[in-house]
Order: C-alpha cells, then sequence, then structure tokens
DNA sequence: CCTACCGATCGGTAGG
DNA sequence: CCTACCGATCGGTAGG
C-alpha cells in the first residue's frame, strides 16, 4: 500500500500543494495569485478547481498537510532520551536543524495568524492532539526532576521558548545577529533547562499553578 | 509646538493612517485595497497619492510609526525598579496589558516578515537603537544578580521570553488556553527569571557566553 | 458514465 | 485634492 504509485489525480493534486505552498511561503496568501499557482504547478487555470473548490481551500490543505508539526512530532520521538538536559539541548538542536532547512515552516503559522485570523487553528488542533500522547508520556517519565508546573503550562514554555530563539532571529538584521555569536542557541536552552529543572531550594522554587 | 491644531495636510495624513492600519491589522498588507483604505479615511482615489508615494510608502509609515516599540520602550521606562524580580513581574504584567489593549500590535511584526519578508526592519532597528540606552542601563545595575551572560543574548532572551507568551496565546484555540488557567503569565515569568538570575551553585550556572 | 483537464472568457477590481 | 479613467490582473467558471 505504501510507495504505490500516485494515482494521476493525487499526483496532480501533490503538484498543486507543493506549488501553492511554496508560493505562499515567499508572498503570503493575498500575495499570491491563483495564475501564479497553476503555472508552477503546471496545470490549467480551470483544471486546478476539479481538486480545490477554492483558493482558501487550497490554504486548508497547505496548512494542514504541510504545518511544521509534521516535521517537527516525528523527530521530538526519534530524538534519544538520556537525561533530561541531553534530551532537550538535542531536540533543540534538531528542531534549529530542520527549521534552518526549511526556513519558512513558521511562516505558516503568521500567514494563518495574519491573514485568516487563525481561523483554522481549531481544525488543526483537533489533527495534533492523537499524536501529542509519545511526548506526554515522555514528559511524565521526567517529571520528578522537574519545578512544580502544571504540565499544559510546561508543554506551552517549552513551545514558547523554541519560538522566542527563532522568531528573535527572524526579527534581527544582520548587523545585530552578529553581535550574539553562533551560540545562542545553547543559551536559550541552558537559559530554559535552569528556569525549569529542580534546583533543590532557594528562591524560585515555589509552586507554580499544579492546578 | 505640542498640542498645537494639525495642520489640514497633517490631518489627512493621521487620517490615512489610522485607516490603513487598522485595515492592515484586520486583513493584512496584501488583504486590503488602496479602496478600502481611502474609503475609511475619507479621501479619494487619487488624493492619497499627494501623502504617499504608493501602497507600500504607507505601509512603510505604519510599521514605524505604528510599531510596537512606541508603546513599550516609554512603559518599560516607567516601571520602577525595585529588585530585578519585581520589575521583570511588573513589566511583563504591563506589556501583556498594553498588547491586550491593542490585540493586534504583534500582527505588525508578523504582517512585516510574512508579506516583506523582513525588508524594512533594519530601518526600524536604526530608529529604536538610540532609544535602547535607559534599558541598557538599568540592566547594567542588576547585573550582579544575573549569571553570567552576554548583554546582547540577555536582551534578546527577555524579548523572547516576552514573544513566547503572547505568540503561544495567539495560537492556541480557546478550548487549549482553558487547560491554562489564568496565571500563566506568572508561570512564564517565573521560569524565565528562574532561569537567568545566579543561583549560587548547581548544574546549568556555567559561563554563557560573556564574550 | 467516470476522471481529469482544455482554451477561452466571465464580471469585477487591483494599483496607479 | 477631485473625477475619470488606464493597462493588467484578480478569483472563478463556461461549454466541450
Amino acid at each position: 500500500m505504501v510507495d504505490e504509485p500516485l494515482r494521476k489525480g493525487e499526483a496532480t493534486q501533490a503538484r498543486i500543494l507543493d506549488a501553492a505552498y511554496s508560493l505562499f511561503m515567499e508572498q503570503g496568501y493575498h500575495g499570491t495569485s491563483m495564475r501564479q499557482i497553476v503555472e508552477r504547478a503546471g496545470v490549467t487555470t480551470g483544471g486546478v478547481y476539479n481538486h480545490f473548490a477554492s483558493k482558501e481551500e487550497i490554504w486548508v490543505a497547505v496548512f494542514l498537510e504541510r504545518h511544521p508539526y509534521r516535521a517537527i512530532l516525528p523527530l521530538l520521538r526519534e530524538v534519544d532520551s538520556g537525561t533530561l538536559e541531553e534530551y532537550v539541548h538535542s531536540a533543540a538542536q534538531r528542531l534549529v536543524g530542520e527549521l534552518n532547512k526549511q526556513q519558512d515552516l513558521l511562516h505558516i503559522m503568521f500567514i494563518e495568524l495574519v491573514e485568516f485570523n487563525g481561523a483554522h487553528i481549531p481544525q488543526l488542533f483537533e489533527r495534533i492532539a492523537p499524536e501529542l500522547r509519545p511526548l506526554v508520556d515522555l514528559l511524565d517519565a521526567h517529571v520528578g526532576e522537574l519545578r512544580p508546573i502544571a504540565p499544559p503550562l510546561l508543554a506551552r514554555t517549552f513551545l514558547g521558548f523554541f519560538f522566542s530563539y527563532y522568531i528573535t532571529e527572524a526579527m534581527m538584521p544582520p548587523a545585530v545577529r552578529a553581535l550574539m555569536g553562533d551560540g545562542a542557541l545553547d543559551a536559550f536552552v541552558d537559559i530554559y533547562l535552569h528556569g525549569v529543572v529542580a534546583g533543590g531550594e532557594g528562591r524560585g522554587a515555589k509552586d507554580l499553578f499544579t492546578t
């Protein structure tokens, strides 16, 4: 069943999706015309409507099927977990590597937020939810080493800490980036870990909403 | 000089900027037409070009003059600095308050990144740079309480930690947000502080690129 | 009768 | 700052 050659219609649909994805990442949704999509996909203006009812339907398909989580979740599962510190460092390393390979993976979220006001995000979460189990389990295995933070909050801050690296990277002009050196990612990871792992005693070790 | 009534041309220009700003925030740049802007501003299709040479010039003006830093920097300077912890908690509180009042302030950065690939960001940094002195001084005053982190990196992680709260907020569907409770911001602040303040000893206290 | 698609063009609107 | 338009292009659809 796997690796069977695509049926003709499926191959065409995949070409349309590829073309639309790359154009949306370069120019945004409204900045990309149907003409550009059909041209890059090698189909005719009319032909595309045999596969998608509208331009927005194409976006929805791109958003759900090319979303970063498709690349990120398998990657996070592959990381072999030693200590928590090793896991987080290694996971961050891989995530940044993957997103540098595909520079524009974050753009997909920004386009959804800017040009659709997040209208399709609930749909995305429904798709992702069932795939999160293994990560939740992994988190549970290390929960003893962590400060008492409610799991949803912990997941959110982990995702957020990673965004924080990536978005500040995207926002800096090259001249400012030069000031950072190239160990910035390690610093982000280290600060985050220092922030969430139990240090034994001292200030800041208060209970954090273990609701 | 201040509070003098606007000259006629300036008032018109301000109306165009207001109209464009609100429309860009609602629909993005390419999703907004010049027709919509002139209608909301109450000027004619041709008239707008007496004030701005092109649609992109309007964006540049909006980007440089309505950028969040215009609201955020004064706000950060006003916070009365007791301990570092108090300062960061209080600053975070105010930032989130301000951005909730103006829900779309982050959109401006996303639009710039998505629809212009950050082409105007260097211009923005040139404007901001001179206004950063007071904040750098404030940072210096507390540097003894912090882990050894290079100042540019520290500034970047502070900005990033704040983005991380805000962007995960924007990305969550309401159903997921409900799981977080309403103390999420305090948790973000606490994790960040725990991550950057010197704890005395222990793991993670290694030197972080004090280049 | 199906699917996947063609060349041509629809009514409206884009930035200028 | 207006009215009146331009060349071109927009997303989507016609019959075959």
